[in-house]
DNA sequence: ACTATTTGACCGCT
DNA sequence: AGCGGTCAAATAGT
């Protein structure tokens, strides 16, 4: 099991909680504050799995999660000359979600190496890149950018995918984690996070949470999606009608069929999500692009993505 | 001493 | 020429 494979997993897993936690609120009038940062963090969460996910098939050595669909970026030192062949994608953090820091924590270190003010924009551009570069060689960057809509968003664009190991700690409090329980095998994982593609996905809303790669969409390519139609991309399903951060005012949550998962052993759940997060740890990538493929994981709250956007390269 | 950040200068692209 | 991105020396922090 990729180490990488088990924070996703264990990300994905808070998220689970926090989605049950607020399924609890929900419709107990005075708890909308609660429900909102609970919200803002799943927000954060679900981020933060993404760009881990990006980052174990990085290191896999094989084709980026998102992929330019040119794939002209695998010599290094062409592909720094040509940076745009570097994938890209962009996701908008909310304050709220990087819980104090500086920059929300992505399962990387970042050193700065720049910073820069922009034409038109009110707040400068910050330049980072994998610590491990000198080390390791490892070329992922990050640009980050406050938005000038909302300050308390940050814009952060991603390039370039991770080619060094720097989630072995998280490997290693993971595997803690799985030392202390059970594998409860494939049986939990399809009893506890199904997950719903039938998600709605049409880009409406110019205020997107997450955006994906710079590239035209490549089914063949994206280890998510099957079907060049969007709908059955497990991403697009597993965003949320939570909301983006500016729009945090308006979200009315229909999850209440994760409730289901909290019926009978409410108290069991946080355990019976580490247990599903870690039976997982058999599990490759490739076996949950499996799953998804034939429909077999299924996620009981309709998280969906309500705005994807595939950035232009260029 | 080592690592990270800051910041002005430089470079390549349009 | 202007802009965005990167470099690298200076500085700060540990």
């Amino acid at each position: 099991m990729e180490s990488g494979t088990i924070s996703v997993l264990n990300e994905l897993a808070q998220v689970y909680e926090l989605a049950r936690k607020l399924s609890d609120n929900l419709y107990q009038p005075l708890q909308i504050e609660l429900c909102r940062t609970i919200t803002e963090e799943i927000i954060g969460s679900v981020e933060k799995a993404i760009c881990m996910a990006k980052a174990i098939s990085g290191s896999n050595g094989g084709e980026p999660l998102f992929s330019n669909s040119g794939g002209e970026y695998g010599d290094n030192q062409q592909m720094s000359k040509k940076r745009k062949m570097l994938p890209t994608w962009t996701s908008q953090v909310s304050a709220s979600a990087m819980r104090g820091t500086e920059l929300p924590d992505d399962g990387y270190t970042w050193r700065k190496y720049g910073q820069k003010d922009i034409l038109n924009a009110k707040h400068p551009r910050a330049y980072y890149r994998c610590t491990h570069r000198k080390k390791q060689g490892c070329l992922a960057m990050k640009q980050v950018q406050r938005s000038d809509d909302n300050p308390l968003v940050l814009e952060i664009t991603y390039r370039g995918t991770h080619t060094c190991s720097s989630m072995e700690q998280l490997q290693e409090t993971d595997q803690s984690l799985f030392d202390q329980r059970n594998s409860r095998g494939l049986v939990d994982l399809q009893n506890s996070l199904r997950l719903k593609t039938e998600g709605n996905f049409a880009a409406k809303d110019s205020t997107s949470l997450i955006f994906f790669p710079s590239t035209p969409h490549n089914p063949d390519e994206n280890l998510f999606c099957s079907s060049p139609n969007l709908e059955s991309c497990f991403l697009s399903s597993f965003s949320s009608p939570f909301m983006s951060p500016t729009t945090s005012e308006s979200n009315c949550l229909p999850l209440s069929p994760c409730q289901k998962l909290s019926q009978g052993n409410p108290k069991a759940d946080l355990t019976g999500i580490i247990s599903m997060a870690t039976s997982m740890t058999n599990l490759t990538m490739t076996d949950m692009d499996l799953m998804l493929r034939t429909g077999e994981m299924d996620f009981d709250f309709p998280i969906e993505i309500s705005n994807f956007e595939w950035n232009s390269a260029a």
